[in-house]
DNA sequence: TATGAATGAGCCTTCATTCAT
DNA sequence: GATGAATGAAGGCTCATTCAT
């Protein structure tokens, strides 16, 4: 019943659970990613083991994307600390989500896999949460008249769908310039967003 | 090269088939679109008639593509047609391309939920086949001096992406305005893109 | 109704389906050998057409014996015609099987597969068949005293599998020398019949 | 090599379902005997739980024949312990052989009709293991003096399907006098072998 | 006669999940 | 907590056969 405290074993064997969900989901997308070979890859005996530690299939996945959310946003946080205007946010933003690409490349092919590969009916929230951020850094620039006015949705859905774009490279190049890719998409959108 | 000619009622049940195929795949994704449900949306009484006419899921899947494709490429087509300039061209291709997606929005899930759902093995050559156009114009605007310089591929993927950002919105929502969402969309680019 | 007379054009069909049963059974074995699969061989548009000329798998699997048997026995009749004893007929029956065997491998394969690949509820009737002109030879030799006694059914097997022996060689080597195998056999059973 | 070691029930499940798979290939052939059918046989409750076992319909075919040539590798290796000459050799062979198949006659149509029912693409290999120990005796004979020249091959040929002839004839017969029958083999092997 | 189309049963396999131990 | 075992539904696909034209 108790729906939060969980033993150390139990989160152990949960993490690790989810750590060779990740690796499955990242390399063979979600479809394939069976328990059978999520078990495999984690070096369970069973199948059984996880469904013991998680009601379905879809309890796993929410757990596999809770805890990458997790990570991203503490990296997030990190860069994102204090800036001083909205256009160094924004530009932080743009450089910190490539950034994390290229650091963590598993975990974010993960990500993609689970919400291209049809894991999940699609769900407006988990769309709105990706884009709150930006839409709070856009807001801020256009109060602050940094920015010009535009639509706020529009362009924080294509601010957010421009850094997921240079994910896919990760798997064919061995070492994309994801530096130069930042500094690209810093500019566009700074000529794209700023008062004339 | 020359595909076997088809009967006429081959011909019809094929593109029955198809067209249920995209119902489904864009209502569930594609690994839920197993042969019964398409099946079950086409009123066909086995799985077998869809295996009767196409060789195997892959051949299905490549039919459907070709199909959204033709009927994309006719679309994008009329309107392309004798630009007087590549910003004038670019405006044109974001209009166009959220013009069919509102006129189709089935289709458009169906084409996504394919690329997107792990239906096929990632294929770069996709990927640059759908960016190819964009590159051009791009390149265009930069010879003529209408454009700075920047770099193309990046930004073809942007455009590419920003395009496919509100398809999913049509799912929900029953009129979204991608009138304006396409004029928010020129702005943006055509700031991106101009010389200063 | 009328079970006989078939019409030019039936006949020369059957005949034609009945060559291609024969060609794909023999190369794909029988359980591999599926109407689809013949009639691409044959050429025939439809399966369909198979269907009407036969009533059902097990008809035309019973012509392709006919036909293959028919064959073999006018080669043996030509071989068998007027021998001077029962070890000369035995001698030239195991010399005649291995010739046929040579010069129509496809035939023979195609028998073997179809008697080996369970196309049949195991019918001793066909046995049976098989071995009466074996034993013909034997009882002969008996009964004029060339052959020793022996129990006739148990070396009419024996004989009648000795020359089916071979028949798989043929796929593997090019030029087995038949000849050879021959003169072995007939050595070998004219001492295990031959009176001492 | 060292496949991983099987629990107690496990071992006891793949031995079930071995069992049923010989009862059903020995009745019915090997093309009809399908999952459904030997998990009816096996009382299953699902073709599932064969898949779970068996990698794939090879590998339970594998196993099967595993077993029946260990069944047969002993009784033989009892009977053919020390023999005094290549005749003797030769003559326990032959009885051995009929024995076996006198007292295992479920097992041994399953085994002709995995390899004769095209089960396996035809492997020479198999055919070579098979012939292998009588080629063995047959060298022996030779070298020793007591055999006359003739082909090895060949002769163990015609012995090694001499001894599968009768297999067929217990479905029919409750008890057909296999004794008899070998006795003849003997004679008729030992006037075709001995040096005259 | 011949054709293309359709049918429905059956094939082997994979899957998430459950359960006794 | 963890394991191996079992379940039954569902997957894509092939098959012999039937039928309207």
């Amino acid at each position: 019943m108790q729906a939060k405290a969980k033993t150390f074993t139990e989160s152990a064997r949960r993490a690790q659970i989810v750590a060779a969900a990740i690796e499955t989901i990242a390399e063979l997308g979600y479809t394939r990613a069976s328990f059978a070979r999520i078990a495999k890859q984690a070096k369970l005996s069973s199948t059984g083991l996880i469904s013991y530690h998680f009601a379905n299939k879809e309890e796993l996945v929410r757990t596999v994307l809770e805890d990458v959310f997790r990570e991203i946003g503490a990296f997030m946080a990190e860069r994102m600390s204090e800036p001083a205007s909205a256009s160094e946010a924004l530009r932080t933003y743009l450089e910190a989500n490539l950034e994390f690409a290229a650091a963590q490349p598993t975990r974010m092919r993960a990500l993609l896999n689970i919400f291209l590969g049809g894991a999940l009916d699609y769900d407006p929230a988990n769309e709105r949460a990706a884009l709150e951020p930006v839409e709070r850094i856009l807001r801020w620039g256009q109060e602050s008249g940094e920015f010009r006015e535009f639509d706020v949705h529009v362009m924080a859905t294509t601010i957010r769908r421009s850094v997921e774009g240079p994910v896919f490279l990760l798997a064919g190049t061995p070492e994309p310039d994801l530096t130069a890719y930042a500094a690209e998409l810093v500019t566009l959108f700074d000529l794209a967003t700023r008062r004339q």
